[in-house]
DNA sequence: TATGAATGAGTGTTCATTCAT
DNA sequence: AATGAATGAACACTCATTCAT
């Protein structure tokens, strides 16, 4: 596992014990076992070592998700929609906390808005697709980040509660799930 | 106006402004006009004076929010229900900022947990009323959280994008964001 | 002697010593016997405390220096002209090293043009009064730039030479120093 | 070009450019193209490495003069002072920076000593000369580093104003400009 | 109640220097 | 000859906190 690696893998683990505001190079460095200063081989300097943790989060949920499936026209919109909140909730099953860092590491910058899974991708197939679904008329005449924001929350806490053992993991199915974000955003 | 409100609001006002991290006992005594020494005659130290804040946010919240009607059995459930989305969204929409505030203070101490306005009620009187519309079957069979959450990012994001202009306040009705709410929530 | 006072003079005493790259807050702090973070009560950052040890040392030399005097026009040109050098040269033997200083706080930013006494005055008193030497025929036809920098040169050197112990102090005296310049610069 | 000289070159420039303090191994690596570390294989350390640039700056100057011509006892006094002045001006002329270079350097360590050009050369010709000029009544009886400092002060400024385009070239001659120094050293 | 002076621990960042390859 | 990785010491600067007045 390259430094660089150890070092981004460090500032995550911060983040999710400490918050962002616990992020320093001595405490980063310490965790990896080199020189404060090494850091600085690595990184130009500390936000582009903490924008690099949330570049390669992003990145990861991305590279996950079969982006060509949710633009690929032959597919019905609402399977599509299924497709991606299934994407986003099994990321966040599989990485649990990869969501909050995401969170977290927005809300350093004072940017209260509520984060938008998807809205990162190189040509925004998630906004496109739910746009799609409103012109459509498939989902609810409403600002997609709307949309956004609420798939997030609830993938986002479901998978927090399973971590953190307050919901066993079969009690909640995703069909479950997705019947409370599918109900909310769907023309009735 | 006392000292110790002024204190606040510098505290709530550079959190919105420059996120969690900005907030230090120089600024705010400069922002309020007292000498930085000043700052620990109201409170203990840094750590307090947040949590007071975050204290004093949810208070208000509370104290707007007509609790007694959302424990009067009187009242069908649903109506409850939609009592305490209105009167978040009340408030939420006539202090813009203030559930972004919760939201970092929250964040600041690496609580990734989404925020679920209501719980700190000291009755818990919203978790009493979402658990009864559980067993009453009128809410879906899901943890309580999960509404709570999807509560809170609804409207928080909603009253962002009034707040930013990117919704203008007309274009979404009450009505309009609680169907959202409602048909996530509701058995169906 | 007040906490300000006593900084600059470390920092003073510092450049004379080690040279501008030598001054580092923690050196000053240690020298005053206060701690380093003190440095920043009492000036905003290094280089306003280092701009301000320049402007008092030009200070104490116009404050020296009767400024009114080389501006009244009922004084001879020539006559003024040697209370100018002769003033520049009392101060220089009586505070040994402040020349050097500001040489050195100049060259420090890069500055290498020959220092040239004098012109920090508020009404440029001296330049008014070399170029009224060379308007009105009594001083060579040149920059009067040139004219300082020879000025300064001389008395600068002439007095490391004193402290230094390599002149001894009645072996070259005020006139004989003074024909030097003013044969250089008079209009032959 | 040896890469010695690049280096040494690279110095030269980021002493001209941000005064001698910006000068780091870093930024003369970068500036040549070399790796950091390498700077190390062509001179010991940082000191040898700025004396070197100062060293090869006066060998410069000295292999540019014609130090034979000045020893020459076949040649006048005065016409050899002149020389050695005119040889000065032109190699500053044809190098502008050089001097500044030297000003700078010696400047670093804290000597304020204004800087004697010439004084450098093995047998100290210069010295040699003028103190003969002393000695046999054409100069006045002062210390020679004065007559030295002077010299440099002059020809540096008027350099600098040449550079700067404050001078034009052709405003200011080197007979106008030797005046200045021939009349101030004279002995009358 | 209010202040200003003080401090020590901390921050991010740069640097000269070393060394294995 | 050349590199890149590594390091410890230094730097300017900020901060939360204390205390005498």
């Amino acid at each position: 596992m390259s430094k660089q690696t150890k070092i981004q893998d460090a500032v995550a683990a911060i983040i999710l014990k400490e918050g962002p505001a616990g992020v320093s190079t001595t405490k980063v460095a310490r965790q990896v076992g080199i020189a404060q200063s090494n850091v600085y081989l690595y990184f130009q300097n500390k936000q582009a070592l903490i924008d690099s943790v949330y570049q390669r989060e992003t990145q990861r949920i991305i590279s996950t998700t079969a982006l060509t499936a949710l633009a690929d026209s032959r597919i019905s919109l609402p399977e599509r929609i299924r497709m991606y909140v299934q994407q986003v909730y099994d990321y966040s099953l599989a990485h649990p906390g990869s969501l909050t860092l995401l969170q977290q590491i927005k809300s350093l910058k004072g940017q209260g808005m509520a984060l938008t899974v998807g809205a990162d991708d190189p040509n925004n197939v998630v906004g496109q697709l739910l746009t799609a679904g409103v012109t459509a008329g498939v989902l609810k005449p409403l600002p997609i980040n709307l949309f956004m924001s609420l798939v997030f929350a609830v993938i986002h806490t479901h998978t927090t509660n399973v971590k953190n053992g307050v919901t066993a993991p079969e009690a909640v199915t995703f069909d479950a799930l997705y019947s409370l974000i599918w109900d909310a955003i769907r023309l009735a």
